[in-house]
DNA sequence: ATATGCCTACCTTCTAATAGATAGAATAGA
DNA sequence: TCTATTCTATCTATTAGAAGGTAGGCATAT
């Protein structure tokens, strides 16, 4: 692994663990025993970092859909497979979303990194929006609004079940309202 | 209002809008014209204030959730003025809940936050799971858990609301998902 | 005269960031 | 092929400012 891929990597835990202004050059150089002017050298400010951190884990999530998309056909299914993502992130010693990490931070952020959150919302739920379209053809699904107005609420509830499972370290929290939330919409 | 009064309401303004991390004694001395030295007399250390704000949220919190009950008689009306606690305060320039703010936060705080950030996950789970039993039993609600577990999703998700309301500086999005969820477990 | 509330002045540590040196690898030209 | 140069990645050293916090003084009100 580069030197700048473990300095991504090792922001992305701290800022799935601390927040984005709860971390520190200082933080990442200790963990992977380099000095702060060398991470500066590879991301020369902490908002270069961070935007960095939120485009990889964009693409990976990206990825990941993709995936589910290729492995499974229900719609049902599909929507357990995406909520799956979110009890594997909680998984490692209760990692939050990355997004829902930096949407508490967003007012002390640049429009670059506001630009990658948004981006991500946008993401899951343009994804979510067509797989919620095809359970509602399919008769899989039920619910009375917009598959692009249940998706929003959909992403928004799953990130705020992570939140709730964070606050009481307790990943029961979180794979029971994921279920429940999935259960409300079906046919 | 008292000096002490004032910090604490300006502390709370500045967490709901930025997070624990992101605002310092110095941006409240600034906001209130007094000198931080003058804050560490009236709230020794950060954590106290931080825990300071937490206990008044709730106490006023639970006022509002005994206003509802004295207002209100359906279960379902309940539900909608619940929710409108957090549109209103989303109302003003886009304000979190200071217990979605912390609980990201929640790693880098010390336990006398921490025990007041669950408990307001409590006093809105119990007082939630109350209504929904209630609403259940009058079959204006419907739903497929308990109402304990009910409640955690719906606090949880209405989190996830404000959150994602945030994250596009668009109050509509937290309305709409209020209205959707609620929907979802009507009879 | 004593307690309250706020002040000035200071301290220490951390933070993000920069400048400049260095050692080694890669590359280009003779 | 040998040599000169440039690039890469790291280091040391330093900066300016902000952070949270403390000590002690000075009014005012009781």
């Amino acid at each position: 692994m580069t030197t700048s891929e473990q300095i991504m990597n090792t922001a992305t835990v701290l800022l799935q663990k601390h927040g984005f202004n709860a971390f520190s050059y200082s933080d990442i150089s200790k963990l992977i025993g380099i000095k702060t002017a060398s991470i500066h050298y590879h991301y020369p400010s902490k908002y270069d970092l961070g935007k960095s951190v939120m485009e990889k884990y964009r693409l990976m999530h990206k990825a990941a859909l993709k995936k589910i998309d290729a492995e499974s056909n229900s719609p049902l299914k599909k929507l357990q497979d995406f909520a799956d993502l979110f009890s594997c992130t909680m998984g490692i010693d209760y990692r939050m979303c990355p997004c829902g990490m930096l949407t508490t931070d967003i007012s002390t952020l640049p429009d670059s990194i506001k630009i990658e959150v948004q981006g991500f919302y946008i993401d899951s739920e343009t994804w979510l929006a067509s797989t919620l379209k095809e359970g509602l053809e399919n008769e899989v699904l039920k619910f009375d609004m917009s598959p692009g107005d249940c998706a929003k609420t959909l992403f928004a509830s799953f990130e705020g079940a992570m939140l709730s499972a964070r606050a009481f370290e307790d990943k029961n929290r979180l794979t029971k309202s994921l279920k429940q939330i999935i259960k409300l919409i079906q046919a």
